[in-house]
DNA sequence: GCTCGTCAAGAGCAGTGCTCTCTTTTATTT
DNA sequence: AAATAAAAGAGAGCACTGCTCTTGACGAGC
C-alpha cells in the first residue's frame, strides 16, 4: 500500500526534479524571461499542460529556481569559508568575496535572478528568505568571530552610526550575533559593496572601462577588509 | 516645401515622443517585461503595426527609454551637485548619493532597467554609453576637484592598488581626470558601494532587516566619504 | 470487479512581437 | 491643376507565450 504509493510519489519527485533541471538549463542560456514552460515540456517530450501537474504556475517554477540558486550560492560560500583557517578572518572574508563573484560569473542568469531586477508581478514567497540569507549567515559568522577574537580594528575615521540605526542593528544581530552597532554598520557597507561590485561587473557597467577585473576586484575587497578593520 | 515637410516631421516627432511617454508610463507600472507594443498602440488608438513606423522593434523603444532614463538620472545628479557649494566636496558627494537614491526610489522600474539585470537578448547600442556616464562624470569631477584641492586625506589602511590596475586606471582617467591610481581605486569602491546599496534596497534584499533606511543610507555614504578621504 | 484519484493529452483563450499586403493620406514634381 | 512618389495607417496572419478546461487512460484501494 505505502510502497506503491511511494512508487508513484517517487516518479513524481523524479519528474519534478527533471523539470527543474531543464528549466535551470534554459535559464542559464536564455535568461529568466526566456524561460518557457512549453519549451521545458517539449524537451521532456511532454505536452505543455502536463507540466502544470507539477508546478501550478510559471512563478512557482521560478520560486524553485530562486531557492535552488540561493542554496547553490550559499553552499559555494560555505565551502569557500570552510577551506580556510578559522583564525584567518581576512582570508575568510576574501574567500567569501571570491566565492560570490566566481559563482556569479559562472551562473550569470541565476545571479541576475537573485540579485538583479525583481521579476515583475512576482512576489517572493517566505520560503525564499531562509535560503536567501545562507551566504549572509556565513559572512556574519566571520565578522562576529573576528570581532570577538579582537581581530577587528577599524580605522577611526568613520562617523558613529546614527541613533535611528539601533533598531535595525538589533534585527541584523539575529544573523550576525553579538556585535555592536558600529560593526553592524560597517559590515553592511562591505556587504553591499561586494554585491555592488559584482552586479556592476555582471550587468555591464564596467564595460569599456574596467577590463582587468580579477586584480581590481581582489583589491577592492581588500579595501573593504581594511575598512572593516580586518588585518592585512 | 520645407515648411510642409517640417509639418509632417513635426507630427512624426510628436507621435514618437507620445509613444515613448506612454511606454514610460507602462514601464513605471508594469516593469520592463510588461512593456507591450500592442498596449501602447491601444492606448494611442492606433493599430499595433503602426507603431513599427516609429520604432522598428521593441528593443529600439527600450533603448530610447534607457537613454532617457540615464539622462534623467544624470540630470538629477547634476542638479543636486549644482545646488551645493563647490568647495564642500563632502556635501557634493552626499548630494550625489542622495540624488541617485531618491531618483531610484521615485523610478524603481527605470532604475532596474539601467542597473538591474540586463534584458535578455538585448544588446545595449553605443548610443547609451554617452548618456550612461553622465552621472559618473559629475562624480568624477567632485573626486578630481577634491583631490586637487588637497581635500582628500584617505586613512592609511588600504593596500595600494596592484600594478595590473594601472591600465584600467588610465581608462578611468578619461572620465575622472588627473588623479593617481590609488584614488581611482578608492573612487571605484565608493561608487560601486553606492549602487550596491541602492540596488539592495530597491531589489528587496533589505526586506525584513533594514527598515529605517534613510539614516542608514546616509551613514553608509558618509562612511564611504570617510574611506575616500573626504573631510567629515 | 468496480470505483476513484492521478496523470497525460488536446483543444482552446487571450495575449505577445513582428511581417506582409493593401489602402489612404500627404507632399512633391511636372 | 494633375500626376507621381513617399509616408503612414489598417488589417490579416504567423509563431509564440501562460494558462484553463475537458476528455480519456491507467493503476491502487474497497
Amino acid at each position: 500500500m505505502s510502497s506503491s504509493r511511494t512508487a508513484r510519489e517517487r516518479v513524481r519527485a523524479e519528474l519534478t526534479r527533471e523539470i527543474a533541471d531543464i528549466a535551470r538549463r534554459q535559464l542559464a542560456t536564455e535568461g529568466a524571461t526566456g524561460l518557457s514552460l512549453r519549451a521545458v515540456a517539449r524537451e521532456m517530450g511532454m505536452v505543455s499542460s502536463a507540466i502544470y501537474r507539477y508546478f501550478p504556475s510559471r512563478d512557482d517554477l521560478l520560486t524553485t529556481l530562486i531557492i535552488d540558486g540561493y542554496n547553490a550560492l550559499g553552499e559555494a560560500v560555505e565551502n569557500a569559508d570552510a577551506a580556510t583557517h578559522r583564525e584567518d578572518h581576512t582570508g575568510r572574508w576574501l574567500a567569501v568575496c571570491h566565492a560570490v563573484r566566481d559563482w556569479a560569473l559562472a551562473h550569470p542568469h541565476e545571479y541576475a535572478l537573485l540579485y538583479g531586477s525583481p521579476v515583475p508581478g512576482y512576489q517572493a514567497p517566505q520560503d525564499t528568505v531562509a535560503a536567501a540569507v545562507r551566504d549572509t549567515v556565513v559572512y556574519g559568522r566571520i565578522i562576529s568571530e573576528a570581532f570577538h577574537a579582537g581581530a577587528l580594528n577599524p580605522p577611526d575615521v568613520a562617523p558613529p552610526p546614527p541613533a535611528a540605526f539601533a533598531e535595525d542593528a538589533t534585527r541584523v544581530r539575529e544573523i550576525i550575533s553579538d556585535i555592536p552597532d558600529d560593526v553592524v554598520a560597517r559590515a553592511l557597507v562591505a556587504w553591499t559593496g561586494l554585491f555592488g561590485w559584482v552586479s556592476f561587473e555582471l550587468f555591464g557597467q564596467f564595460n569599456g572601462a574596467i577590463l582587468n577585473r580579477d586584480p581590481a576586484f581582489d583589491h577592492a575587497m581588500r579595501s573593504h577588509a581594511a575598512y572593516l578593520g580586518l588585518p592585512l
